[in-house]
DNA sequence: TCAGCTGGCACGTTTGAAAGGT
DNA sequence: AACCTTTCAAACGTGCCAGCTG
């Protein structure tokens, strides 16, 4: 199950001659202009930089980790289809259900060591601290972003698996939702409604227990900056929606009624607004409800018809178009490419790939259930604004310790401030994508990122567990749970021996009660706290020019 | 008043199970 | 009995709109 299941893309997309990927490798990022690296964590000693007693053995037991883990190169499946949507200004639509995401987050991994484990993941952060608003047909601030919401990692079913595994074909987080529930139970990633995030790929060597953070843990970060998208909970920008329509197959009841129409009706798409069956249908109950008594039944139907002719491309003019639905490219493309994927498809005869590790990842028993290591960080802005707490603080101070806040009392902000409990909500992704590293050869309007490395952090800082946006009290466990995704709720409530059944949600209903359910994976729990902890090992080395997706954690202890 | 959100709807896709054939 | 193919139905994912809400 490398892909998610109803993936059909083939590995041989990305072999077809002409195909070419939009790819990241934490190693070669200088010599990637085409990559976006981002939130990378470059050992530091690889820097020179400073670092305390203990720390060059730490990172001499790393190196070979090191070597793997920069060699590895992601490219991004159907990039073109990506920037498509970024150029537009990409819309991702989120429900309180969960929605996934479209274009689905695809990727195709090399360079891994074959035998090496792996665990992947994927976190959405802010790509900025501002609300947004559709004005005019373009996206503008529309004032501060509210409190951030629980970064939650998407950890890939798969994980953790040999990097055979994740080369084979694609791997796929199409299963991904996006919520703007804040008490979602499903582990969907929650977002803010009218706020703009990036995606972030991390690519985390498991341990010998297949689990990591461990000495020789390595990691590294991808962030592909055409993935960026604007959360909504309804379609702004009538060229997005028409993308949709056009791409996804699952919108395919909104389209035309053949492919040649469907093209005509694109071309038209530029100059008149194309007006769905769906519309179609409801304009003609609409108006057939509506028309006057001297009119003919089939007046309104008839004129309902000629909308639906319009959409597909019977006609070439239109005369009733309205302006807001005339697209308009509010994100004009910075950079002109003439990347060409082959997208094939096939089924995916290896849909319930069961890995001997996946027993463990879904049912080992969560081995940190304690807030022992996490301090809440201070506020966004006092992060942002308080250099001690951006580059004075250490993994160790802020992680590998259990026990008092006084551990990590560098970190400006945080004292007064009460332990959270540990959490899968410990928000691996809270600040605003400028507060770490990003390496961005292509800018975007709406972008306030910087378009060059200026290194920070490798992960951002938790949020301010006073945010109105934090966990509900004693939701710990609660919300432990909640990185499991629904598929991995019903694996567990079916027991090691179940296969991979397809998988079906039951909004609302769930399959049990918060409390009924089992210990969270410690993958999941160690991604969080991993990925944490390298917050503050990076924001030590703020100073730094990063120029690789990489760490280390020193003296972690799993659990 | 209005921007944003929610719920229900219809449509097409996906997928596992069942049925039938080899 | 085992395997493969086809068919079917239910669940799912999707965009749409009316109505609701703060």
């Amino acid at each position: 199950m490398l892909q998610d299941k109803g993936l059909s893309e083939s590995e041989e997309a990305f072999r077809a001659p002409g195909s070419v990927l939009g790819e990241t490798s934490a190693a070669n990022a200088a010599n990637a202009p085409e990559a976006a690296l981002a939130a990378p964590g470059l050992s530091g000693a690889a820097l020179g930089s400073p670092r305390g007693p203990g720390a060059d053995i730490a990172v001499a037991t790393a190196a070979a980790a090191e070597q793997t883990i920069e060699n590895i190169k992601v490219g991004l499946h159907e990039k073109e289809l990506w920037k498509k949507f970024h150029e537009a200004g990409t819309e991702m639509i989120i429900t309180k259900a969960g929605r996934r995401m479209f274009p689905s987050y695809k990727v195709k991994v090399t360079g891994m060591n074959p035998k090496t484990k792996y665990i992947l993941l994927i976190d959405v952060v802010p790509a900025d601290d501002h609300r947004y608003k559709f004005c005019d047909n373009k996206w503008m601030v529309a004032g501060k972003a509210e409190p951030a919401m629980p970064g939650r990692l998407y950890v890939h079913p798969d994980s953790p698996a040999t990097g055979a595994h994740w080369m084979r074909q694609l791997v796929s987080f199409q299963k991904l939702k996006l919520t703007n529930n804040h008490l979602d139970p499903f582990g969907h990633i929650i977002l803010n409604s009218m706020h703009k995030y990036q995606p972030r790929l991390h690519i985390v060597k498991a341990d010998e227990n297949n689990a990591f953070g461990s000495k020789n843990t390595a990691f590294c970060t991808h962030v592909f900056p055409e993935t960026s998208f604007i959360s909504v909970t309804s379609y702004q920008n009538h060229k997005i929606t028409q993308l949709k329509i056009e791409n996804n197959p699952f919108a395919k009841g909104f389209r035309g009624s053949d492919d040649s129409d469907l093209r005509v009706a694109r071309l038209q798409s530029k100059e008149y607004p194309v007006i769905s069956k769906s519309i179609m249908r409801q304009r003609l109950v609409s108006t057939q409800l509506s028309s006057k008594p001297d009119v003919s039944p089939l007046h309104g139907a008839h004129q309902a018809l000629q909308h639906y002719q319009y959409e597909n491309g019977a006609h070439m003019q239109f005369a009733a178009a309205e302006p807001q639905d005339l697209p308009l490219n509010t994100f004009p493309a910075q950079r002109d490419s003439s990347l060409f994927y082959h997208c094939l498809k096939r089924r995916d005869s290896a849909r319930h790939l069961d890995l001997p590790c996946k027993r463990s990842y879904l049912e080992a028993p969560t081995a940190v259930g304690e807030d022992h290591y996490f301090r809440s960080p201070p506020p966004y802005d006092q992060q942002m604004l308080s250099p001690s707490y951006c580059s004075e603080v250490t993994p160790r101070e802020a992680c590998m310790y259990s026990g008092s806040g006084t551990e990590i009392a560098g970190v400006s902000g945080v004292d007064d401030l009460p332990p959270p409990p540990l959490s899968c909500n410990m928000w691996t992704s809270v600040s605003p994508y400028t507060s770490y590293s990003v390496q961005t050869v292509e800018t975007v309007p709406y972008q306030s990122f910087p378009t060059h490395f200026t290194t920070t952090t490798m992960m951002p800082r938790l949020p301010p567990i006073s945010a109105p946006s934090s966990q509900p009290p004693g939701s710990a466990h609660f919300s432990v749970y909640n990185q499991l995704s629904q598929s991995q709720v019903r694996e567990r409530e079916r027991g090691p021996s179940a296969s991979f059944p397809r998988e079906r949600s039951f909004p609302g209903t769930g399959t049990g009660t918060a409390c009924e359910r089992k210990p969270p994976s410690p993958h999941l729990n160690a991604a969080n706290e991993f990925l944490y902890s390298q917050s503050f090992s990076l924001s030590r080395e703020a100073s730094l020019q990063y120029h690789s997706g990489m760490g280390t954690v020193e003296n972690w202890t799993d659990g």
